[in-house]
DNA sequence: CATAGTACCTCGCCTGTCAAGGTATTTCAC
DNA sequence: GTGAAATACCTTGACAGGCGAGGTACTATG
């Protein structure tokens, strides 16, 4: 992929909940998803995903049923809880800010 | 910090040459420029900002000398070279590219 | 029945961040 | 002059997240 994995760092769960917050999914159809927004130039690789959605489920902010199963095998649904909406938020926010700092950080005077 | 560490991650390289773009600086220095522009929400610790320094150095985007010690200790100066100079640009780019792609991944319909 | 696509999961490595700790020099107050 | 504070640099070890590699299982299609 064309952006490095170090970039997207700390990014992962932000974008997962705000998928989520779009309605429930699951993780083939995420990552489908993203790579399609991104048209091709971001990938969240499975073993990434995965971990994420423990981690997002163990902190309370996702939570998983098992769905019917389309054309594969059975699908994980993952649904956005309370909790994880609040955090989505905060994390949006933060982006926000990021970008900003970052942008100021990265400035230079005989501009690029 | 307000910022967690894992949001820079992967960006420390492209804030540190950039500073670098507007001319020799040395670590404490660029550290406080980064805690200014930043209004005190973006901290690169010094263990990181020193690791950046040896790992851009070993790569030869950055060549180092002692300079002048002005009211504290000795200082290590740091300048940019021209390999540096090509990396930065692609990092801004990439940072751009970043932000584009994010944002279209965040983006939620009933809009946060 | 073999293959390809869908779908999920885990192990272990790698890398960047950072807390903690250490060294050396200069300035300034007392 | 001596002690504290600011300036300035550096290293070690732990930790966490991303991901390569490998594995399982089910369905549709030819």
């Amino acid at each position: 992929m064309s952006i490095a994995g170090d970039l997207i760092r700390g990014h992962t769960d932000a974008i997962i909940l705000a998928r989520l917050l779009q309605g429930d999914s699951y993780g083939y159809e995420i990552n489908k998803v993203i790579s399609t927004l991104s048209s091709g130039r971001f990938e969240l690789k499975e073993a990434t995903l995965y971990t994420a959605f423990k981690r997002l489920e163990e902190l309370g902010h996702i939570a998983s049923y098992w769905g019917g199963s389309g054309p594969g095998a059975r699908r994980r649904y993952y649904a956005i809880t309370p909790s994880g909406r609040e955090a989505c938020y905060r994390l949006l926010s933060e982006w926000r800010e990021t970008k900003e700092i970052m942008d100021k950080l990265l400035e230079t005077e005989g501009n690029a």
